[in-house]
DNA sequence: GTTAGGGTT
């Protein structure tokens, strides 16, 4: 037991092995050394191994020639110039995002045309734009320009485009042959994203036909396997293995090279723990606290699966801090400081961040750390890949992740916890190295890390295909099957997206309908577009636009879960009251609209969200997303008139009646049916038992409606309960009239 | 009684 009894507070009866501590011996040969052990004598235990890791965005800090890249200049265009596809596996800091397109400028590749850089993050695309526009001594929009959704800042001039993938997948649809590039480089490939995998096949089709002789791509990737997008490309059945670089001659156009970039990366010391851990959470806080005592200066990042252990380790980390402070104040002589702990007495600062933590809060983790003090950043995988944060020495790793994965024949979606993979681990641990040599405490064993996938399985084979196969229908892909995927979407992903296609009215035997054709040209799932269309003849299309715009926006609430502290405890009472206030009995749609509403009509936004428990920033994107649905539905369905699509003049209940009604004809694949004398609904596609989330304002009414529709469909674990999340109720005759195919009046009376 | 992170002419 330690001294301290720092953790002896938190789990009398359980046993921990973190970091080797209970050993107390340094550990054997085959041991991690705790934090202690390899900052003294016994460092030699250690099972230290040092890691390149991978950045972010790859965003060189510094520029020009004292990037490692400089050196691979001149292969990499002699690369370019003799092969169609060119594989860089670069690693951190290596400057290749910025320094690639660049060096094709001056090349002269910028004089046949534009090269692309996609990125999957708009964020990324936008400050490396601004980056190489200030190298080239130029404006951004002029030379160098970045398009992302809203924004769109190039020219007629602009001849390097950085665009986030999802901007220039939806940009095939006008040009599928990317006729105005001269080179396209999908950059951070290794991330696998749904955009990029698009984009990936799309190219391979266009070289496999033949059509751009000219068009050079460039794969910029950190994975450890380049002979994956090799081997893709390859297999296009025009390319030559390697080219001239293994003497064929003189390799020429069609070809694939792969060419390595050094990185720029400090070591970083990697200790794995000697056993097992069962409660990560607890294990993080002791990890995080014999840290905080016994280490110099440097900021901790501990890397979390979600939200509800962040919050569970802030009140752990909070409680341990209030207790070592009375104990450097007040010494007590049966519960004494060990000598290593005295020497510190650096205070610590705990930031949360989370892709649903409102964006004020957010900024703490970023703010310069205060004198004598030690951050400790708690992160989901928004710190793994989104955002890069200053002054981080130490990583603390669960090793888990939450990854959603979509089941083809249930419609279930499943948000599962479970281990990362070996190169979600090395970004993790890598996060330590950013500026200076770091150390990552890893909460699982050498001996599991052995055992982890190698790589995140691509979202390809994750996710609902439905808007996927809708947009390579508009595209003109009409056997999906034979598209050639770099990995193949699970079996039967394909078969449920189009039978989901027909359903909705988008598909017949023919192939896309006009409906279809409208759909696709919506940036937001098919369903979400029925309902845009549909809202017309329910004279609601202005609520409607809000209610999808918001629908398409993650996180408008802003729910606290487990941890409260004592002190927030009256502003959360007041929080949930307002709340309750704004809450329409009907359903969460409706709350939506309710709240989009009021805050559009309050002067101090800000604090309404804050009284109401909404984050801002969400709002603020919806009504960005409003504005460009608008304008796509103007622009689709020719002059529509919005005043007369919408019944101002009606009362509020009836507006909302319409509302309803549109919602029962657009979502009737998302009905479900009460089952009393539970509270549970069985759902129609699947006829499976469902809850209500508690989120919903369903669950606070004493009589549940007989019928409801839903967003989202979903479930936490294997063998756990099934959700529908945003939830509105809807009268069964409704789903008789609208939908009379699925609905007959005998079956919704029952 | 509580879903990670991205992204869209």
């Amino acid at each position: 037991m330690h001294p301290t009894g720092l953790r002896r507070s938190q789990s009398p009866n359980k046993r921990r092995r973190v970091m080797n501590e209970e050993k107390g011996d340094g550990g054997g040969s085959q041991q991690a050394s705790s934090p202690s052990a390899s900052a003294s004598a016994s460092a030699s235990a250690a099972h230290a191994v040092v890691v390149p890791a991978v950045p972010a965005a790859d965003v060189a800090t510094d520029s020009g020639d004292a990037l490692p890249i400089a050196e691979k200049r001149d292969e990499i265009l002699k690369a370019v110039e003799e092969n169609q596809v060119v594989i860089l596996m670069g690693e951190t800091g290596s400057g290749k995002t910025t320094q690639v397109p660049i060096y094709l400028h001056h090349a002269g590749y910028t004089s046949k045309g534009v090269i692309a850089i996609t990125q999957p993050r708009r964020v990324a695309a936008i400050t490396v734009a601004h980056r190489v526009a200030q190298e080239l001594s130029s404006q951004v929009g002029d030379l160098v320009g970045y398009s992302v959704r809203f924004e769109d800042v190039t020219s007629a001039a602009t001849k390097i485009r950085f665009a986030t993938d999802g901007f220039l997948l939806r940009d095939c649809v006008r040009d599928g042959d990317f006729s105005r590039y001269s080179v396209l480089i999908l950059d951070e490939a290794h991330e696998r994203t749904l955009a990029t995998d698009m984009l990936f096949g799309l190219v391979k089709r266009l070289l496999v036909a033949g059509k751009r002789p000219q068009l050079r791509v460039i794969v910029m990737s950190a994975t450890l396997d380049p002979s994956k997008y090799g081997g893709f490309f390859r297999s296009a059945g025009v390319v030559p293995l390697f080219g001239g670089a293994r003497g064929r001659g003189a390799g020429g156009v069609g070809c694939v090279r792969i060419v390595r970039i050094p990185g720029r990366q400090h070591p970083v010391e990697i200790f794995h723990t000697p056993a097992a851990e069962e409660d990560y959470v607890e294990a993080a806080s002791i990890t995080v606290m014999q840290l905080h005592v016994e280490q110099p200066p440097g900021d901790i990042l501990v890397f979390l699966p979600g939200q509800d252990d962040i919050e569970a380790l802030q009140q752990l980390l909070e409680d341990k801090r209030v207790k070592l402070d009375r104990l450097r104040r007040h010494p007590s002589p049966s519960d004494p400081l060990p000598p290593s702990w005295q020497s510190s007495s650096l205070d610590m600062l705990i930031c949360p961040i989370y892709a649903a933590l409102p964006v004020d809060q957010q900024v703490e983790a970023f703010r310069p750390t205060p004198p004598h003090t030690r951050k400790v950043v708690l992160a989901t995988n928004i710190a793994e890949t989104s955002i890069t944060l200053p002054g981080i020495r130490y990583v603390v790793d669960s090793g888990k992740v939450k990854l959603t994965t979509f089941n083809p024949r249930t419609g279930v979606e499943m948000l599962l916890r479970q281990d990362v993979s070996k190169a979600a681990a090395m970004q993790r641990s890598g996060r330590a190295g950013r500026e200076a040599p770091g150390q990552a405490y890893r909460l699982f064993t050498e001996a599991d890390s052995q055992g982890l996938a190698d790589q995140t399985p691509p979202e390809i084979t994750r996710a609902d295909l439905a808007q996927i196969v809708l947009q390579m229908r508009a595209y003109g892909i009409s056997n999906e099957e034979s598209f050639p995927f770099l990995d193949a979407p699970k079996e039967g992903a394909l078969d449920k997206a189009v039978k989901m296609l027909q359903d909705l009215g988008a598909l017949d035997n023919r192939g896309l309908t006009d409906l279809g054709h409208r759909l696709s040209g919506l940036p937001v799932v098919p369903m979400h577009g029925r309902l845009l269309l549909d809202s017309m003849e329910f004279g609601c299309l202005e609520h409607m636009l809000s209610i999808v715009a918001l629908l398409s926006t993650e996180n408008v609430w802003h729910h606290t879960l487990t941890s409260e502290r004592k002190a927030d405890k009256e502003r959360r009472k007041r929080v949930s009251t307002n709340f309750r206030r704004l809450a329409h009995p009907d359903g969460d749609h409706l709350t939506l609209l309710k709240a989009y509403h009021r805050w559009n009509e309050v002067s101090d936004k800000v604090g309404f969200c804050k009284e109401h428990g909404i984050n801002h920033h969400a709002l603020v994107r919806a009504t960005k997303i409003r504005e460009q649905l608008q304008g796509l539905l103007v622009r689709l369905l020719g002059d529509v008139d919005m005043a007369a699509h919408t019944q101002a003049a009606v009362g509020k209940d009836e507006q909302w009646v319409s509302i309803k009604q549109c919602l029962a004809k657009a979502f009737f694949l998302n009905a479900a049916k009460l089952m009393p004398p539970t509270r549970k609904y069985r759902t129609e596609y699947g006829r499976q038992e469902v809850h209500v989330h508690p989120t919903s304002v369903l669950v606070e009414r004493q009589s549940l409606p007989q019928w409801v529709v839903y967003n989202d469909f979903f479930q936490t674990g294997v063998g756990k309960k099934l959700y529908i999340k945003t939830v509105t109720a809807v009268e069964g005759e409704w789903l008789v009239q609208f939908a009379p195919a699925k609905f007959t009046a005998a079956y919704v009376k029952d």
